[in-house]
DNA sequence: CCGCATCCGGGGCGATACTG
DNA sequence: CAGTATCGCCCCGGATGCGG
């Protein structure tokens, strides 16, 4: 990308991370952890091979990525991001949070959706409203993929898996999923659009947020 | 800017303010406060008035900028954020702290520099060591701008303008007065670079950072 | 298959000129 | 002052090719 050429740390990270799609690749390696080349391609439909080829090469240049080839037995390639790279997931929760009421309000039938996309915003949208008492496991099944939802410090860690005994399994599409977990929709109306939902209600209702975020307009 | 089409939170948000120039156009928003045409584009050096034109367009059009039409005496329009564009600022400044570092390695010499855009790390970045005692005030004097840093519950607020009895009052090049308050420069180095402070040296070590941030690579 | 490189058409971007 | 108009260029998107 062509540098702004400004001495402001906002512009100093916008010539690093500013370029299109590359804030996406970030996003993909931070919810999949080390990624080959094709994996990242699969999670980021759309993007042209070539641009893919050359935002690896830009963030490995700027010391986000590092890239190692695998075992010898293996010939592949692992992308993954650098200390200094997982960085930027407190920018991405914040953006991802400010956006949270455009995912409530989209016309989603045009967006394409994966499961693990969920993670960042109900990160930075859950909370643990009692962390005195023992944690607790959510499952998330959004037909392609598997979430687990931790209470971990007063709040919610999200990552890719699933448990041996979770505490509730919440299963059905995404939005309904998302909307049900914000408060947004009740569990009866999710239930009565195709969302299964098994094990201790209790559980969802301690990490539901407050109140919904702020409105855009 | 063509919507990534995806339902995820980050991806939206980058639908929005994912364009080149728009983040930097919030960002004069958020810290000039409502501002003409013109301000902006004296504030971003290098941009077209065209793309400062379409963005402004677009932002409106999202809900993030609002205009509207100065008093009927002064015939001028005014640029301002809209509150859920000022829901920005927490992810404007997770990215400006990110790329601190970079601001204390770059070679600043090919870079313009404006003094109100170290607002943002610093806000980030500074402390309020002791908030249990009364505010202080420090005023930063960078040669084209005044800035004011005033603690405030357990952080700092930065925000143009200057004091009538500021606690501590520093001048210098942008940079040096950065790595001093950052801790990155010595007072007395700094002042052998022509760096000039008055007041109360408790009222600066009071608002610096306990250690330099994460470095890159 | 995996990880790209190359090629090509279209549009976003950068710079300048111009206008109500 | 606040933009619009215009134009060249390069980035981006999409397809294909190709060596390991």
């Amino acid at each position: 990308m062509r540098s702004y050429r400004q001495w402001c740390g906002l512009a100093k990270a916008l010539d690093v991370v500013g370029d299109r799609w590359t804030l996406l690749i970030v996003r993909e390696l931070l919810l999949r952890g080390a990624s080959r080349y094709t994996d990242l391609q699969q999670g980021l439909p759309g993007i042209a091979t070539n641009l893919l080829a050359d935002r690896l090469r830009h963030l490995e240049s700027c010391g986000v990525v590092r890239r190692e080839e695998a075992n010898p037995p293996v010939a592949t390639a692992l992308f993954s991001l650098t200390p200094w790279g997982e960085g930027l997931r407190p920018a991405m929760l914040a953006l991802g949070h400010w956006a949270a009421p455009m995912m409530l309000k989209a016309s989603r039938q045009r967006d394409t959706c994966m499961g693990h996309w969920l993670a960042l915003p109900l990160e930075s949208c859950l909370i643990d409203r009692t962390p005195s008492r023992r944690a607790v496991t959510l499952e998330l099944r959004t037909g392609d993929d598997s979430l687990l939802v931790e209470t971990s410090e007063g709040g919610v860690r999200v990552r890719r898996g699933s448990a041996a005994h979770p505490d509730a399994v919440i299963e059905g599409p995404p939005d309904l999923v998302f909307g049900l977990l914000v408060g947004r929709t009740d569990l009866a109306a999710a239930r009565a659009k195709r969302l299964r939902f098994e094990g201790d209600v209790a559980a969802l209702r301690r990490v539901q947020p407050r109140a919904p975020g702020a409105r855009p307009g």
